[in-house]
DNA sequence: TGTTATGTTGCCAT
DNA sequence: TATGGCAACATAAC
C-alpha cells in the first residue's frame, strides 16, 4: 500500500523516535534477504555506533542519514510496516529486523509478504538512486511544462506511463487511478495524445490528491501504518479505488467499472473518464 | 478447497 | 533501449 502519502507518514512519525539516536546494534530475524546480498555481519560493523543525523523520503524511499553521510535505506513494498518499541517487546509477527537505538528502543522492520528491503548505501548509491527517480511531485520542480514533455515521450497507455516512477516519483496504484478520475481522463489513453489543457488538469490532480491524502496521514486499505501502529484516514475520502464494480461516481451517479491496465486493477468511471 | 487478487519493483525476454 | 509480463511471498476473499 505504501505510496507517496504513506511513506511521508511513516517519515514524520518516526522521525522525533529516531533523530538523534546512535544504532548500538542489530538483530536479524528469520529473512536474512531483508538485507539484501549482504550480511547481518557486515551490516552491523558498517553502522553500529553511528548516529542518525537526519531521515527524509524519495519516491517510496526512506532515507535515514547517518553521521558518516552513508545512509540506511528502506523500502516498504507492499506490506511493510516500521515501528518504535522498547527493547524487550516481544518480536512482531513477520519482524525481520530490529536496529536497537542507544535509548533503549528498537526500530522494528516487519513485512508479511517479504518484499520490503533495508539496504546499506554509500552516498554514490543514493545519488543513483536519486537519479533515476523522477521528480518529486509536491516539488516545485514538477511542473504541468515538465509532465507534458514527459508524457509526450513515452508511447505506452497513460496509466502505466503514470506508474513509472522515473516519470514523476512516489504515485502507486490508488493515487493514479484517483489523479485519472479527478482529472477525467481515460486510463487506456496513449499518454502522447494529451492536449495541454488536459496535461494541465492532470498536474493539478495529482498534486491535489496526494496533498489530500497527507493532509489524512494516507490511506490504509489493509495493512498500512505509521510508526506508531496508527491507520491513515484517507480511505473514506477515495473517489474510485477499490469502488469498481460496486461503487457508482460521485460526479454521474453510474456504476464505477473495473478493468486491468498493464496487468494492474484500475478503477474509473466509464462515463467521465472517456477516451476522447 | 482451489483459484484469484493484493499496494511495488526489478529482472527477463522480446 | 524500451516495454510488457512476471516473479518475489503470504494471506484473504470468493
Amino acid at each position: 500500500m505504501p505510496e507517496l502519502p504513506e511513506v511521508e507518514t511513516v517519515r514524520r512519525s518516526l522521525l522525533p523516535h529516531v533523530l538523534e539516536r546512535r544504532i548500538s546494534g542489530l538483530r536479524l530475524g528469520d529473512f536474512p534477504g531483508v538485507l539484501g546480498s549482504d550480511s547481518i555481519d557486515q551490516v552491523a560493523a558498517r553502522i553500529t555506533g553511528r548516529r542518525i543525523a537526519g531521515l527524509d523520503r524519495r519516491a517510496k524511499y526512506l532515507l535515514f542519514g547517518l553521521d558518516d553521510d552513508s545512509t540506511v535505506m528502506i523500502h516498504l513494498r507492499m506490506t511493510g510496516q516500521l515501528g518504535v518499541v522498547p527493547r524487550d517487546n516481544p518480536r512482531l509477527r513477520f519482524e525481520h529486523l530490529a536496529i536497537e537505538l542507544d535509548d533503549g528502543n528498537d526500530l522494528r522492520f516487519a513485512d508479511q509478504r517479504k518484499f520490503g528491503r533495508v539496504l546499506h548505501l554509500l552516498p554514490a548509491d543514493v545519488e543513483a538512486l536519486d537519479r533515476r527517480m523522477g521528480p518529486e511531485p509536491l516539488s516545485a520542480t514538477f511542473s504541468a511544462q515538465l509532465l507534458a514533455a514527459a508524457l509526450a515521450r513515452r508511447p505506452g497507455k497513460l496509466k502505466s506511463v503514470l506508474l513509472d516512477q522515473s516519470l514523476v516519483a512516489g504515485l502507486g496504484n490508488i493515487y493514479v487511478d484517483e489523479a485519472l478520475y479527478r482529472s477525467r481522463l481515460h486510463p487506456e489513453r496513449s499518454a502522447r495524445s494529451l492536449t495541454s489543457d488536459e496535461v494541465r488538469r492532470l498536474h493539478r490532480a495529482i498534486r491535489a490528491v496526494l496533498r489530500d491524502s497527507l493532509d489524512h496521514r494516507g490511506t490504509t486499505f489493509s495493512s498500512f501504518q505509521d510508526a506508531n501502529g496508527e491507520a491513515g484516514g484517507y480511505g473514506a475520502a477515495l473517489a474510485v479505488y477499490g469502488r469498481g464494480g460496486s461503487g457508482a461516481c460521485q460526479r454521474c451517479g453510474r456504476p464505477l467499472a473495473k478493468i486491468i491496465v498493464g496487468g494492474r486493477g484500475t478503477h474509473f468511471c466509464p462515463r467521465c473518464q472517456r477516451h476522447g
